[in-house]
DNA sequence: CCTCTGTATTGGTCGGACCACTTCGCTGGT
DNA sequence: ACCAGCGAAGTGGTCCGACCAATACAGAGG
């Protein structure tokens, strides 16, 4: 009748020592920053070998929810929004066709109302980065350099809209290499200086704290790009 | 000097295996569904260990980006958007306090704009499923299942946008645990009845087919646990 | 008291062995 | 000719033991 109680035998074991460990520091027996056992000791705790741990002390540090230190130890991360939301970049990476439409939606809901957020609250220094990095922007020529204050323009936003789990997933939206790859086709039809517009208008809402210009100026940057790529997936 | 030109040497070796394999995905060596060289192959191919390179595929399946079959072979996932943001949901997971309140946030956000934009487009097919959950989810008494209901009633919904992406990283936001958490406090307070007229709401705005009183009805639904969830924190 | 050093600890990598499951061709009967 | 059943080959899953590489810490030396 099987009544081995040690062993629900559901999956593989890696995956059962993943649920083990998250389940852990689900129930705070396992706190933020905290070291754990080393491989050895975990692997035999659990019962299973230290290979199979090892894949799932691997699972959750790319989940951002442990960090390995070599020659340290195994620590779990602070469980911030930027560690837990760091793989979002895989979606938008990975991601093609009609999915980036659908990404690029998501983003243009989530950055509107985050500026718009950001127009009511942001302060004066918060304000003074976001205008170095437009000033920045408009001031080379370089398209990396661009995209990189560009990025930085909207980062700066969505951190003074006071929603750290909201910017980071905007974060990931907005990673490297899903903006160069979308970018790269839009921009090359001269929409610099339509960017540098759309740019403007956002920022003259900031200064103005006015979040409802804001918040169309945002959607309509964003809409902007959206529209772009579904006609060029249409055509 | 290190003129070693095969080697990068940045970061674990399983690190680095980790991204050959989503650049192969990226750009488009390896299709979606496409089965893999097999672990011994591919360990070869990279110069590594196997248990690295399970690692490795471990990591990637996780994320869903692969999918290993016993007895099979490694294959690339769909890379749809369930795939990959199933690991959205350990987030909602493990979040606590502060970070509770700014998930809310988020999904207040996208679960007003995924209502109303479901206002817009819902077929009576799927209108009908969400009178079914709406029904059962009233007909009952007992928590799980009304529960369980309430994400399905929430889940046609968002299916409904049209927009799958949107659907799964609400999912995520709603996931088992994250809304049994929170429901429990909420709940306990005699929340049941105001749970039922907003959702009656939302559906009157369904039917009626009024994006702009769906997005309110959906704010004002998410809003409520939202703030009871921050009160629960400041006091 | 500080610095250097060597040793113990700990994660990272490797190779091999065996197990569990799937697949598919082969066999044998109908 | 067809099909059910079997068995070998292939493949992922698990385990073990060894060694490498980075870190941490205590003790020696200044």
């Amino acid at each position: 009748m099987n009544v081995d109680e040690t062993a629900p035998q559901k999956g593989t074991v890696t995956q059962r020592a993943i649920e083990r460990i998250k389940a852990m520091i689900a129930e705070g027996r396992l706190e933020p920053g905290q070291r754990l056992p080393t491989e050895r000791d975990l692997a035999t705790q659990l019962g299973i070998s230290r290979s199979s741990m090892r894949e799932a002390i691997r699972a959750l540090t790319v989940l951002g929810v442990l960090e390995a230190r070599h020659g340290s130890g195994i620590y779990v991360t602070q469980l911030e929004a930027g560690d837990l939301l760091e793989t979002f970049g895989v979606v938008a990476d990975l991601s093609r066709g009609p999915r980036l439409v659908e990404l690029l939606e998501v983003r243009r809901i989530l950055e509107s109302t985050a500026t718009a957020l950001a127009a009511a609250r942001i302060t004066p220094d918060q304000l003074a980065e976001v205008e170095k990095h437009l000033t920045a922007m408009n001031a080379t020529d370089d398209p990396e350099e661009i995209l990189a204050h560009d990025l930085a323009f909207h980062r700066e936003i969505a951190a003074a809209a006071g929603n750290e789990t909201m910017a980071a997933i905007l974060e990931g939206l907005s990673s490297r290499t899903f903006r160069a790859r979308v970018w790269r086709g839009y921009q090359e039809e001269g929409a610099f200086a339509r960017t540098r517009r759309e740019h403007a208008a956002i920022h003259r809402a900031l200064v103005a704290h006015d979040p409802e210009a804001a918040r169309a100026a945002a959607a309509a940057h964003v809409g902007e790009v959206e529209e772009w790529l579904r006609a060029q997936l249409g055509g």
